[in-house]
DNA sequence: GTCTATAGATTGATAGAC
DNA sequence: GTCTATCAATCTATAGAC
């Protein structure tokens, strides 16, 4: 076995623990278990437990930052090229959809985009600031954005909202399943893709509604 | 030391210590530490460590979802006697309002309100459902009135709307500080009252929003 | 790079005196 | 009900052979 694949065997597992039974849950043990790697190879490769959540997150969170970023440049370009404001919906699509389309590029995708949903909620200051530190750069250029696209907001209220949209953006990230209350008597959830289309009418909506 | 006493202390300091550290991040020992009573005193009131944390969160769990139920029937009979379908803002508010009000009700009310605000989210079962069983029939309760309120959605679609309201609302919970983003470059995070006033613009819009 | 073995600390839970 | 003392299991991390 390469140094290559234990690596990455380490950063899968790691990756499915952490994210379906919670960072402080998921003993190494655990982990090397599941990888079928010994127990001493994570301190080998990665120094520590906070150091492997680090290097698990980054892994995906990087790649996806750029495709975001390359999404939300785009659309400011084109709005500059036309010489009129971006629109909030193009912008919102622009950081939500390649976030929630991410979970279907692979099969750990999906356990990573329930992690990094959680992030920000989480109590553990390991957890979220690591997260937060890599997420800040590319909220800044969403938010300033939507500074352009809608004028007439003042820009607490908008700071306000766009943090209400992040957050409904991670409960649905978090929601493994279509639905979390899932009970007999209510309607059966909706499929992945009208779900991505609610979601970006509901923040939307709610971004734009008058003050 | 009267036995109330110690019970008390211990749910208080388990609130506090469960909504900041996290569940799996919180030992017995640091509980009664922080509540400065005996290690065996938990086992011997509580039984066992998930169990105190069941009965931390139906202390404030069982009160807190009187008052909404109150609220909204409240809602629906003054529809009712008026002979016209609830609206959706009043029936929101009735849900969120108490909820969020009730962090100043009491010193640790403010954690607890963080700590359920992240149990939809949380990965661990132990923490989930003892929070979704409570919370499963004021929900319906809601949903039902909603569907009132606007018939002109089909029940799938409001589901799943409603679930980003309740999504956007646990965000806000479980945001201690006003921001998760707290940056030099950004504006400076709302007062209390306008962000709820916020929250309840924000979702109400987006859950009236044509399909 | 991979392994065994283990150190050293911490955990939830309990037995038994008072 | 409260306490001390402790068990048995688990944890992260590391030392050292190969």
């Amino acid at each position: 076995m390469t140094q290559c694949d234990t690596k990455t065997r380490i950063l899968d597992s790691a990756e499915q623990l952490f994210a379906r039974e919670g960072f402080h849950n998921t003993s190494l043990r655990a982990i090397t278990s599941l990888a079928d790697v010994n127990l001493a190879s994570v301190n080998y490769h990665f120094g520590s437990k906070d150091a492997l959540l680090q290097a698990v997150i980054e892994r995906r969170l990087l790649p996806l930052n750029q495709i975001r970023e390359t999404q939300i440049r785009g659309v400011l370009a084109q709005a500059k090229e036309e010489g009129i404001p971006p629109t909030a919906a193009d912008l919102l699509r622009a950081f939500i959809e390649p976030t929630l389309e991410f979970r279907n590029s692979s099969p750990g995708a999906h356990d990573f985009i329930s992690l990094i949903g959680r992030s920000l909620s989480e109590p553990d200051e390991t957890v979220r600031n690591c997260f937060l530190a890599l997420v800040l750069p590319i909220f800044q250029l969403l938010f300033k954005g939507l500074c352009e696209a809608l004028p007439q907001l003042s820009p607490a209220i908008l700071l306000t909202r766009l943090q209400f949209a992040i957050g409904t953006m991670s409960h649905v990230m978090c929601m493994g399943s279509l639905s979390v209350f899932n009970h007999p008597e209510l309607p059966t959830p909706l499929d992945q893709n009208t779900l991505i289309q609610q979601l970006l009418k509901f923040v939307h909506a709610g971004l734009e509604t008058p003050e």
